[in-house]
DNA sequence: AGCACGCCGACT
DNA sequence: GTCGGCGTGCTC
């Protein structure tokens, strides 16, 4: 008999094992099957299928268990091949995740193994059943059926509108008859074909280093913003696609798979281009996967989960803007994009592209060292730089300057509304205030489920929580009596509101998680920006990256040290982007571009550095101090997160955990108490050492010992935190 | 996480 | 007598 190892989604699988069951022929791995678990029908994944001797009196016998069958299998094919399959294995332990868990993450919701499977949409065709005698056939219909004989097959919305009658007729004469297909991804075919624009000598240069390196080297680019990275991506693929025949993947952050970019792949590379982002719906992710699977795409532009389509023969892998965030994935598993993407093409032979302006400091420091080859483009294609002026605040403000909008920056805005350019200015903070504070007893109003200040949002009259989502409207009255109410800080609603008292017929448009909640209300706002159709562009850091447009000549960047307040060790790294990437949109076009930036500390290293442009000042400067606080690059961390409504519980689970470590080669800092969030306590410990694998392993052994525990408060490993706050 | 099993209190 | 309270333990 045979005997499969399945994977199930469910609380057990804490215990990270897959379980047996009876299989039957149809079993096999890499497919999803329906099985019974404690009397409930879930939805597994084979791991594999055995051969076994004995009998399920003897199995049970020897391991103490029951053997279930299988009740079915759902899929006719498995869903991997092994080099998935074995890129799922590779992931759970990388991230110290479920395994199950990974191979959800892989696969595009419509095929996930999960409890609640979704249908796939399906389309009815017509084809011939029965050959027919021409001659007992009018004209007509002898046309509706010689166009079916030569198609094969039509979709009945097709035939019905081609042949109307003449086609039911047929049907009723038992010639032609329905069937059911799985719906497909419908090709456009008006695309408007572009040829490669000249490269200057810079990119020349790029282009030639990156094709004749090794041929499964890792390359940074790193390309300051406007060096026209994206031209020479363009043109590598279409070498690899041409020349070797293999498939192409370009991943992108979210922000960044614009129209204008997905326009300027199609237009190279026409109907075998695949996108896939976030704003696709299930069926659509579905079809496009399933063109990978089924070889007819030879370029992919997507985001983060991209990584992870079923290619057959990949020859690039191009990770644009590699330094940004949204690489990483912050919900299980946590994994960055970046190292699926240089496994993968481990497996493949081939070669991966790091792009970026500001790189982030762990890959700039291997380019440095030269694990990875290092390519530096540092002139913009129009060859202008946009002039950048720093703004001290607190000078403002002793010049009875308003803090968020200073003499220069108003002076500079006044200008473009003349001139009929456009502005767009950074606030990092959305809502009306961060703050609202009873005059009465000099509380701030807190959230009653995490440990943090509501923010008043004036349009609807209502406090919200920026971490759980909890809202209430602004009561009358404190708890203490008191009906007066002090309101702190700036965010973007308040500042459009002053833009609009300073400039009353500016148009402005406001883009931040509020105006963004809904779907496609992101383009819809850029579009209108784009079109001209608003003078002034506010948002919180959502604007900051990739937005290419001409007419833009000034960016102001209201609040610059905001995010350097915070104890996080990226936070300088972070602020750093966000400056340099926010700059790098003014004066894209013709125009000569602006640049102001306000912030109540100008000589930090960060923003002057990020003001002039000095990407290699900063990375010195940071990586200094990334050495004496031995942060990396010059160490791995990982963090173990603790969470429980038990407060106790949590803590004394934090305190056993650290005391399983050995602390051999590593340091552990903590159990640190971050703040409450939707009323679960947390607390942290911090692995911090130079040898990732040697950590990685501990806590794999150890992880299973504690997981066999009840009671447990939940667990969350982060392998390589992006943050630490 | 569910859900059965089990052993004690107050009800038609 | 028995209905149901929720502590405990198990799931291929």
């Amino acid at each position: 008999m045979k005997i499969a190892q399945v994977w199930i989604e469910h609380p057990v699988l804490k215990l990270d094992t897959p379980f047996s069951y009876l299989a039957d022929d149809c079993a096999e791995k890499g497919k999803r099957v329906l099985v019974d678990f404690n009397n409930h029908q879930i939805v597994g994944f084979i791991e594999d299928v055995f051969e076994y001797s004995g009998t399920i009196a003897q199995f049970k016998l020897e391991k103490g268990f029951d053997l279930k069958p299988i009740l079915s299998v759902i899929d006719e094919n498995p869903l991997f091949n092994d080099e998935l399959f074995d890129l799922g294995k590779w992931l759970a332990y990388e991230t110290l995740s479920p395994t199950i868990s990974c191979f959800q993450a892989m696969l595009p919701a419509k095929i996930k193994p999960v409890n609640n499977h979704q249908k796939i949409k399906m389309e009815k065709y017509v084809h011939i059943i029965k050959k027919a005698d021409l001659n007992q056939l009018t004209v007509k219909r002898q046309e509706a059926y010689n166009a079916l004989q030569f198609h094969g097959e039509m979709s009945l919305s097709k035939w019905r509108k081609d042949f109307a009658s003449m086609g039911i007729a047929l049907e009723k004469l038992g010639l032609v008859g329905q069937f059911e297909k799985e719906a497909v991804f419908k090709e456009k075919d008006n695309f408007v074909l572009s040829t490669d624009l000249e490269l200057n000598i810079y990119q020349k240069h790029a282009f030639d280093e990156i094709k004749n390196s090794k041929e499964d080297e890792v390359i940074l680019l790193h390309g300051v913003t406007g060096s026209g990275k994206t031209e020479v991506y363009l043109q590598l693929a279409k070498d690899v696609v041409k020349n070797q025949k293999k498939q192409v993947l370009i991943l992108v952050p979210e922000i960044s798979l614009t129209p204008q970019m997905v326009e300027r792949v199609e237009s190279r590379f026409g109907s075998s281009v695949a996108i896939y982002h976030s704003g696709l719906n299930n069926q659509e992710k579905y079809e496009q996967y399933q063109r990978v699977a089924l070889n007819q795409v030879d370029i992919v532009v997507g985001t983060r989960s991209a990584v992870f389509m079923p290619f057959h023969n990949l020859g690039l892998i191009v990770l644009d803007e590699e330094h940004d965030q949204s690489y990483k994935q912050e919900s299980t598993p946590q994994y960055h994009c970046r190292d699926v993407a240089i496994h993968r093409a481990k497996t493949f032979h081939c070669k991966v592209i790091l792009g970026s302006a500001t790189p982030s400091l762990e890959s700039y420091s291997r380019a440095y060292k030269g694990l990875y080859k290092l390519i530096t483009m540092d002139k913009r294609v129009n060859e202008n730089k946009a002039k950048c002026t720093l703004v001290n605040v607190r000078d403002a403000i002793k010049r009875r300057q308003n803090p968020l909008l200073s003499e220069p920056l108003l002076a500079a805005l006044k200008a473009r509304l003349l001139r009929h350019e456009q502005s767009i200015l950074l606030l990092n903070r959305r809502g009306y205030t961060p703050l609202v504070r009873c005059e009465g007893c000099g509380k701030t109003v807190q959230c009653p489920h995490c440990d943090l200040a509501l923010s008043y949002h004036r349009h609807e009259n209502l406090l919200k929580c920026h971490v759980c989502g909890y809202q209430r409207p602004l009561l009358k009255q404190c708890d203490c009596g008191s009906t007066h109410f002090q309101f702190g800080g700036y965010g973007t609603q308040r500042l459009e509101e002053l833009i609009q008292k300073e400039f009353p017929d500016a148009r402005i448009l406001r883009m931040d998680a509020d105006t963004t909640s809904r779907k496609g209300s992101h383009e819809k706002i850029l579009n209108q920006f784009g079109k001209g159709k608003a003078d002034i562009l506010i948002g919180t850091q959502m604007i900051a990256k990739g937005l290419d447009y001409e007419k833009v000549t000034l960016v102001g960047i209201l609040n610059a040290d905001a995010l350097l307040q915070r104890s996080d060790y990226r936070s300088v790294e972070l602020t750093f982007d966000l400056i340099a990437q926010a700059a790098g949109r003014s004066g894209r076009g013709n125009l000569n571009g602006e640049v102001i930036i306000q912030s109540y500390d100008t000589d930090h290293y960060a923003i002057t550095a990020a003001a002039s442009a000095d990407y290699l000042r900063f990375f010195k400067e940071e990586m200094h101090y990334r050495h004496v606080a031995q942060y990396p690059p010059y160490s791995y961390l990982i963090s173990i997160q603790f969470s429980d409504f038990n407060q106790n519980r949590c803590l004394s689970q934090c305190k056993n955990f650290r005391q399983r470590l050995s602390q051999d080669g590593y340091k552990v800092l903590g159990p640190g108490e971050l703040l409450k969030i939707k009323d679960q306590y947390r607390y942290r410990l911090v692995l911090k050492g130079k040898n990732l694998q040697q950590m990685r392993k501990e806590l794999w052994e150890i992880l299973q010992e504690v997981k066999k525990e009840r009671n447990l408060s939940d667990i969350k490993i982060d392998v390589n935190p992006m943050n630490l706050e």
